[in-house]
DNA sequence: CGACCTATGTATAATGT
DNA sequence: TACATTATACATAGGTC
């Protein structure tokens, strides 16, 4: 967006990589509240930055919550759309 | 976006929803994986549904690698954006 | 269910204060 | 250095296949 387009790499001047860092983060924060309540999902995010910034944001959990149910996961069900019954039952147990 | 404004709160219609879900979760994982690229950023996203899906996202690291390094962050140092030159130490070490 | 289409609302790069 | 503005690229709601 914005006045031009930009490549998708990283940023290598200083300034403009943490003013973008700043914005971008709040859009992305932003969009995962949206995603969270339009669609009652619970989301964790998380942003470590070399340059010494941190952020983060979670729905109604708590992120530590959300932490330990995803490393709780067994690792065949991490990061990909669950389909069967047998897995949503895994899921919600 | 879209042809009508939706407002913020969560989506009765379950198809509707889901949808709406599908589409967010990747317009979100794309903006995460910008924003790791673009400012040279670490970053952990993780989505539960209640209908039954999962999704996640990390740049280079993994995310149980971002995780641990979260968790291990003492309390008051989680949640807000670094700025005095000593949190960033800190944030560093 | 996901991929594609298109009108329209949003996010944001560059700029101004 | 942060905040406001503006032009423009991007995301997405609704619909079709």
């Amino acid at each position: 967006m914005g006045r031009v387009k930009l490549q998708i790499k990283r940023i290598e001047n200083t300034t403009s990589r943490q003013v973008t860092f700043s914005k971008r983060r709040n859009g992305l924060i932003k969009k995962a509240y949206e995603l969270s309540v339009l669609c009652d999902v619970d989301v964790a995010l998380i942003m470590f930055s070399p340059s010494g910034r941190l952020g983060h944001f979670s729905g109604n959990k708590s992120i530590e919550e959300i932490l330990v149910r995803y490393v709780n996961l067994p690792e065949h069900e991490r990061g990909s759309p669950m389909s069967t019954d047998s897995q949503i039952e895994v899921l919600h147990a």
